[in-house]
DNA sequence: GTGAAAGCGCTAACAA
DNA sequence: TTGTTAGCGCTTTCAC
């Protein structure tokens, strides 16, 4: 085991203190040129490599900001990860990804773990189990900047940012309405989750708007975001009595599988029944047909969201006027409507 | 700003040392139970929440494992990483997760950073322009575990997990020969990257196996994981004076992109071209007709990467024995070809 | 501009 | 079983 090389060591090579050393490699101000360039040159000599533990230990600052998000595997969130990095790595911030996997637990450790390892500032879409959410209100007391993302909850009073799935899912369902469609059928995700009551709302908002009844048999809701269930609740719609012409689903994911079974099922789409989803996933427009969907501005978004939060981590006396932004998505109009 | 509690705080109120607190709250076994369970009960009324950076720091070590990808926002990728966190997860190590976007020099930052943030262990998969090696072997000279996955090189010397490339580009191709396909094209990955050299080898095996001259015109590169770069090679091989029948793609993303072209300028598929992919991503059964592909087991290889890593993290002494695991994908026939 | 020294919060010998 | 003590490697006053 090598021996690990410490501003120490540099400091007793140069005859200088060890916080000569420390202000050198941070390029402070207050130091002589040619002291500096030494120092610089001897870390380098000696392969000298910073112990950012150290340092943030010292320091109370980490530089690393984290972001916690039920899955990466999907478009959405693997887009707005992104975003966040985009805006962090410009400020010279690193950013630690964590999946929640869903779990309501797996979160509540990743954001203890977060917490506890110093991060400066915390971005999170909640799982789809999360309903108490005392473990963030705990973060926000300990003076860590939280920024709640696209799964939100009124329950906390912080900064947020999401997409106007209200406006979004009845601006859609309008969509499938001017389609001549009247027997529009909803697939939704778990109602714990504030984003599918709002599309729930949204899409019922549309068809009282226009004098069509809501049924009840036609809004039916997953708990779990797979293609395998969402084929499961086609075969269910197209079991009902009077079979609907036009599906709304959550998200395209679940758009994608209901579209194949389908068309497995020997449905003409959009002929006999129209498909949207919501989200615009990269792979959408390579469906034949091709999906209409909303498409959210996932990138944008997590730009947005650094940029909170790197405010609030600067300037944390601007904590009083938390920001909540609504994002408003955009119909794409292809092939399944 | 509320004084955050300390393991000392507690020590002081309950007139103990430090030492025993600390032993406590690690669940030493040297420590007397009525004396725990004070010691717990005080964490919990004072509110007290470790700092992690000191733990690690005079410990030296972290219980966190490094992840380095070119990017989260593939199947393949994302879903290594879920077999890396499954095992992780159940040894009580987290798992930090990075991406390079397929650049170097951020890829050697994330490398420098996990390592200065003294990571117990990293699983990289380089970036699609690492050709040189040398910011892994400081790593590795530094003590920390690394392990190679998927995107390898043969330059370090450590441990590795990877695709069987050759051979699973082999029997596909294989496949398409069976197929009655003679006129087969690739669309390959940038040469930098060894998976993409192994693949194209592969192809070519196959071909001259069965008597057939690889054809320089119909091998083509990309330097792009895009759906865009690789619509714009299917119509590059289509306007070759003698057009292929059949397309073996250097990957899912690529087959997709490849086929939704073809399928715009009216070829038909699989009749006047068949098109394979590699990796067996989630939507590739989705699409019309639906990929034939190589299935890559990506979340077992992520569990296998762990357990390696976990491996050499506990016992440091069997170094020596580094293993190269080589996976099998296997052959999954559908629509395409 | 530079140095001395006191931590940051925790762990781990070594003693007792 | 518990306490004492010396760090881990760095930052940051406060002097000079």
């Amino acid at each position: 085991m090598k021996k690990t090389i410490t501003i120490k060591d540099i400091a007793e090579r140069l005859k200088v203190s060890v916080a000569t050393v420390s202000r050198a490699l941070r390029g402070s101000q207050e130091i002589k040129p040619e002291t500096k360039e030494a120092v610089l040159k001897m870390a380098k000599d000696l392969d000298y490599h910073p112990n950012l533990l150290a340092s943030s230990l010292s320091s109370k600052r980490s530089k690393i900001i984290g972001v916690v998000v039920p899955t990466i595997n999907r478009f959405f969130w693997s887009n707005s990860i992104a975003g966040i990095e985009n805006v962090a790595y410009t400020e010279n911030y690193k950013v630690m990804i964590f999946q929640s996997s869903e779990s309501y637990q797996k979160e509540i450790e990743i954001v203890e773990t977060l917490a506890n390892s110093r991060v400066d500032g915390i971005i999170i879409a909640f799982s789809k189990e999360t309903e108490n959410f005392d473990h963030i209100q705990r973060v926000i007391e300990r003076d860590i900047p939280v920024i709640l993302f696209e799964r939100v909850t009124e329950e906390i009073n912080t900064w947020k940012i999401q997409t106007d799935d209200f406006w979004g899912a009845k601006e859609i369902t309008g969509h499938l309405i001017q389609q001549n469609r009247k027997k529009i059928a909803h697939i939704g995700g778990p109602l714990t989750l504030e984003v599918c009551r709002k599309r729930l709302e949204g899409y019922r908002s549309a068809l009282l708007e226009h004098g069509i009844q809501p049924n009840p048999a036609w809004e039916v809701v997953l708990d779990d975001f797979s293609f395998e269930q969402a084929g499961e609740k086609m075969e269910q719609l197209w079991a009902t009595p009077e079979k609907p012409d036009a599906i709304f689903c959550f998200a395209d994911i679940i758009a994608i599988g209901a579209q194949h079974a389908a068309l497995k099922m020997g449905i003409s789409v959009p002929k006999q029944l129209a498909i949207a989803g919501f989200g615009n996933d990269i792979t959408s427009r390579y469906l034949s047909p091709a999906l209409t969907t909303m498409s959210q501005p996932s990138f944008e978004m997590g730009k947005t969201a650094a940029t909170m939060l790197l405010d609030s981590i600067q300037q944390p006396e601007k904590k009083l006027d938390y920001k909540c932004i609504s994002v408003k998505p955009t119909l794409v109009i292809r092939e399944s409507t």
